[in-house]
DNA sequence: GTTATTTCTTGACCCAGATCAATGTAATTT
DNA sequence: AAATTACATTGATCTGGGTCAAGAAATAAC
């Protein structure tokens, strides 16, 4: 708790840091509505940080030690295979959460990277910040309980049409699924997203370059 | 509680429905040690039920009312498609659960088919049930955050699976990860879990059918 | 035991999407 | 501004797995 104190004290002084609970705050209420003690309360377990574009937030091999709340800007995470191929998992924007969940829970190393695609402005967690502030704002539970089932429910959907659509089919759910997704990650990472490659993508974007 | 206590006396004079929960005390333990009491306080709350071969247990458009857990007998849930092709999402076996967690938290309509593809014997949840149940013996909130810690986790390297490996490895993939299923599955099925069609499934399954 | 269904195998053929390769076009770096 | 490096397009060609069709086995039904 001295540290929590202290850290509150800390962002008391620089007013930059002040704002970037804004997000967290709004997405929390839409949810679960708490009160202004609450949202008080709450800050103080978060540990803000900014990444810069490129830079890792969680490397394959180490332990994923925070769940991450991204107020600014884009990050992704993905696996390497032994051909040297990435492998993108999820894509995180404003608003999203992000960590590898099951290194995370069990301490175990990640096979995941982390990494910023834009400069970025997150909010971290870790486990026993988490646990302490889930006992002082019992309200949270249920917000957290609904994340994970969201997620579940988006990764269903997610292999079902990995399993039964066409590239194209992949291609309009995640357009939907995500709008303006197109605007600000590179080409061949939706491919890599999607498990097509970039050459298929590019085809299916541009129909006059079809095949006869 | 005066249901559940009924319920309780009921079970006490039917000796077949008593040793029903073997499994499930014997899975629970496995990874959250409980005392007899508690045992005995858990049993209070489930609902023994024997499934006929091709019953359902839950149709598409109604809400999942229960999870269940597999005593005896297996299980698989599945989607329909505008086409009449079945795409099977999961297959459960003794010591396994199964549900629509998402329909069975937002009790909205399903949109998954669950039945019996053998005599089943289950042990039926209902959510009120459950909350009850946790707050009794609050050991086993651990053991169903780690069933969905671990769904969550197996689901998304079904996904990876799905994206990045051919037929082949796929199915190498469930075998090793579900060893005796091809005793008990019927091959169409496999091929529908894991998005391939029966004829392709077939040839890799005997090489001497391969093409030239 | 005979018939009907369901499931599995095998063949011939086709196509969506992968692979290989070359060129064009931003972005970064120096 | 020139030079690297990263991304996107386009073409030519190949292939894993799909589709269609027809038997063969195995189960279930009567």
């Amino acid at each position: 708790m001295k540290i929590a104190e202290a850290l509150q004290l800390f962002l008391w002084l620089i007013p930059d840091a002040l704002y970037m609970f804004e997000l967290l705050l709004q997405k929390i209420n839409e949810k679960v509505p708490i009160t202004p003690e609450e949202s008080a309360v709450c800050k103080t377990f978060f540990i803000p940080k900014k990444l810069r574009k490129k830079q890792y937030l969680l490397q394959e091999g180490d332990v994923c030690k925070y769940v991450a709340f991204v107020e600014k800007g884009m990050l992704r995470s993905y696996t390497v295979d032994d051909k040297g191929t990435e492998h993108i998992m999820q894509f995180a924007f404003e608003g999203w959460w992000l960590s590898d969940q099951f290194s995370f829970l069990t301490a175990e190393p990640s096979v995941y990277n982390i990494d910023a695609l834009e400069d970025c402005e997150l909010l971290l967690l870790t486990k026993p910040a988490e646990e302490e502030m889930l006992v002082r704002v019992p309200k949270l539970e249920r917000y957290f309980r609904l994340l994970l089932q969201n997620s579940l429910i988006a990764i269903q959907r997610r292999l079902v049409s990995s399993l039964s659509h066409t590239a194209e089919e992949k291609y309009r759910q995640l357009l939907a699924s995500c709008p303006g997704i197109a605007q600000r990650v590179p080409q061949h990472m939706m491919a890599s997203y999607l498990g097509i490659t970039p050459e298929t993508l590019s085809r299916l974007r541009n129909p006059k370059n079809r095949k006869v």
